[in-house]
DNA sequence: ATGGCAGAAGCATTCTGA
């Protein structure tokens, strides 16, 4: 079962090229970032043209995530919710559309388009730790009700220098900061893994590369799109992959989608399908 | 040090992104 996930940088410029991605790849769910779009314009009908549910959260011309699934998602919540920890106003953070979630076989897959904080002497910088800090607390209420995670998004975070294709000009600076990576690691708080990171150690694996100066052509590029999941579910992962293919496409996103396998077949479908058999006698 | 490339809004150019 694939999930996957692709920040496509307005869902209208790159429909085409979504499309005939799902139609190689058959995810079984894809969460996008940066759709640009309000809901009333969102072009739901490729999709469900496809087999596809479509849940969506967007906004005029920034930001924007949406849920693409061939099940239907229980439970969409679209931003944070469910606070009982009173540090944080979330309704400071609802005016940008960064964050869904949904619930499918049992996991909470949430969605996330992470503030890039342009630089850290910027309002957006704080706004981006704020947003991270708030998201770790997010998650803290999600542990206490013992949900199961799946966290995918574009996180505008090279967790380390093995992320960055030139660390020694861009340590310290946004996306490589000691404080970001804080933040996201009290997000993570070990309770989360880094699913590129099981099955690959070394550098050189990139999922955004800068539109300017040729970057995708002379392959310099970061790795900021993650796929999280709670370590219970660690072993159900098979994969997990950067799929490099559609950066090489006419105008293309900057980012390109990251895939993970997980082999959730034995569990909670053949429990409901066996559930169905017994109601029907 | 700066700008470079791209999308949206909207019609020239600005704002934002990473």
């Amino acid at each position: 079962m694939l999930i996957a996930t692709w920040n496509v940088n307005s869902v209208r410029s790159r429909l085409s090229q979504i499309i005939d991605w799902i139609n190689q790849v058959d995810p079984e769910i894809l969460c996008l970032q940066e759709t640009k779009v309000i809901d009333d314009s969102f072009p739901f009908e490729p999709f469900e043209t496809l087999g596809y549910s479509v849940e969506v959260y967007g906004q005029k011309s920034y930001n924007g995530v949406a849920i693409i699934s061939k099940n239907k998602a229980e439970n969409i919540r679209k931003g944070f919710y469910g606070f009982t920890n009173t540090d944080f106003n979330i309704e400071t953070f609802q005016d940008q559309k960064r964050l869904i979630s949904a619930d499918f076989y049992g996991i909470k897959f949430i969605n996330v388009y992470v503030p890039n904080g342009s630089s850290l002497e910027s309002d957006k910088f704080m706004y981006k730790i704020n947003w991270l800090n708030c998201l770790a607390s997010f998650l803290d209420e999600q542990e206490k009700k013992g949900e199961l995670i799946c966290l995918v998004g574009d996180f505008n975070i090279a967790p380390s220098n093995l992320d960055i294709h030139d660390p020694k000009k861009y340590e310290g600076g946004i996306m490589a900061s000691d404080i970001e990576r804080n933040a996201l690691n009290n997000v993570l708080k070990g309770r989360l893994i880094d699913c590129f990171r099981i099955f690959e150690k070394n550098t050189g694996h990139w999922s955004w590369w800068d539109y300017r100066n040729k970057a995708y052509e002379l392959n310099k590029g970061w790795r900021i799109d993650h796929v999280y999941i709670s370590k219970a579910l660690s072993s159900k992962l098979k994969s997990c992959v950067i799929d490099c293919m559609p950066r090489g496409n006419l105008r293309p996103s900057d980012h390109a989608p990251v895939i993970i396998d997980l082999n959730l077949d034995e569990i909670n479908v053949d429990f409901f399908e066996g559930e169905d058999d017994f109601f029907e006698i």
